[in-house]
DNA sequence: CCGATAAGTTAACGGCGTTATCTTCAGCCT
DNA sequence: AGGCTGAAGATAACGCCGTTAACTTATCGG
């Protein structure tokens, strides 16, 4: 509101020492548009610039495009999601309690935060795929921790000694994922309680994965997808 | 590429008996547009015009809005995956069959169609809440055969018999988008086969709801929801 | 002191969804 | 037959969007 006022023309701000200032600064209004509005398409460069107090071609001095402006904040949400995950299992040393802790807050976040939870995992594939591989190396991270949770977990015998962690943490990941997904976007049914619903279909998923042989990949082609 | 030649002005068809008929023809035209594009935000009122060969303008007197036409096209999505759904199970006798296979047909729709899918179930809940009944009722009726199925299947006592058959249903359906929404959105990381994720899963759920006590919602509040 | 560079600005382009207004014709009523 | 009505188009325009080009100015290294 402040800024942008000498109308004479050039510069108002950047002593040159702020350097790096705006960059956080368009990040903290996209974020806050993106969940004060709950709409993506709500969140445009103009309305940024306007909520930091600057002209829309300003952003893109500090970011390629709109896409890479979205994918930053999503960045940020991911590592928001990473850290309540692993504040949820804090001191928790039961194997399988951890997992559960895990999927739980996973659900939580989505529902807390559905807005972010969309763009982090209903984006098109295009969007991630081209993008600079840090987004990729942070999913690969974040899951990583979870692979290593259920690794754990069949250590201790909670899920088949067979089991490839990855195969597992990937299903477990879906049944969550799942959840997560249908709550949100479909709200029109009469969802149970979904923490009571995330911990049912939990235990059973594990009840069901030691009842069931491990999987193995079909010897045909690995990797069908079209 | 043909009407809209006139240039002087006023009209090129309706010669009042075609009526509905630039409906459909939109409808088809969006379709196209979406598959071959496969992004939503190709898709744009003046493409579409612009295909049926019409001005933008005449789109509105079919549809109130780019969201209701949208919808429309979902609507018709929905009744193609319901279409390869029953058709899947088509001859099938067995319940649990019946049910795996509606899973991997469900899942092999979203793979196959995954800009359709995305639009039918990753959208946003305003988009589905203030529409017209009919996507909810749509919505409805699909699930509701689905239910049936695991009413089938808990008769037959592949599923726990003292459970609900709605919240089976509802964790199952879990499962299965959880695998096509992930498939889909997260290409990155090495997954398996589908169908035979697929399978696992669906196995793996089915024995593990067998071996835990049926899912009953906490006597505190239902629908936590926020 | 003087260029170079960084970080803003203004102006503009093309595309979008949408609306207001006008035109033309098919079909009905008399 | 002749005129009215209403449906189904067209044209022109508004305001928003993402993005780019060209300009301006302050800061700093030499």
């Amino acid at each position: 509101m402040n800024r942008a006022a000498p109308a004479t023309a050039g510069r108002t701000r950047a002593r040159k020492g702020e350097g790096e200032l705006l960059h956080s600064e368009i990040l903290d209004a996209a974020e806050r548009l993106l969940i004060e509005t709950g709409s993506e398409e709500a969140v445009s460069i103009r309305r940024i610039a306007e909520a930091v107090g600057v002209t829309p071609p300003s952003i893109y001095l500090h970011f390629a495009d709109k896409d890479e402006l979205l994918l930053a904040v999503c960045e940020r949400q991911f590592g928001e999601l990473h850290r309540v995950m692993e504040e949820a299992v804090e001191g928790v040393d039961d194997p399988v309690e951890a997992v559960y802790r895990r999927g739980k807050a996973y659900v939580r976040f989505g529902l807390d935060h559905p807005e972010q939870y969309r763009i982090l995992f209903m984006r098109a594939a295009d969007h991630t795929m081209d993008a600079p591989d840090e987004a990729r190396v942070r999913d690969a991270s974040a899951f990583h921790h979870f692979v290593d949770a259920v690794a754990s977990a069949i250590d201790s015998g909670a899920l088949p000694k067979g089991s490839d962690p990855v195969v597992v943490a990937l299903e477990l990941w879906s049944v969550v994922h799942g959840i997560t997904s249908l709550l949100i976007s479909k709200p029109m049914f009469d969802w149970p309680d979904a923490d009571a619903l995330t911990d049912h279909l939990l235990t059973a998923a594990c009840a069901g994965l030691m009842a069931t042989p491990p999987f193995s990949a079909p010897p045909t082609r690995r990797r069908s997808r079209r």
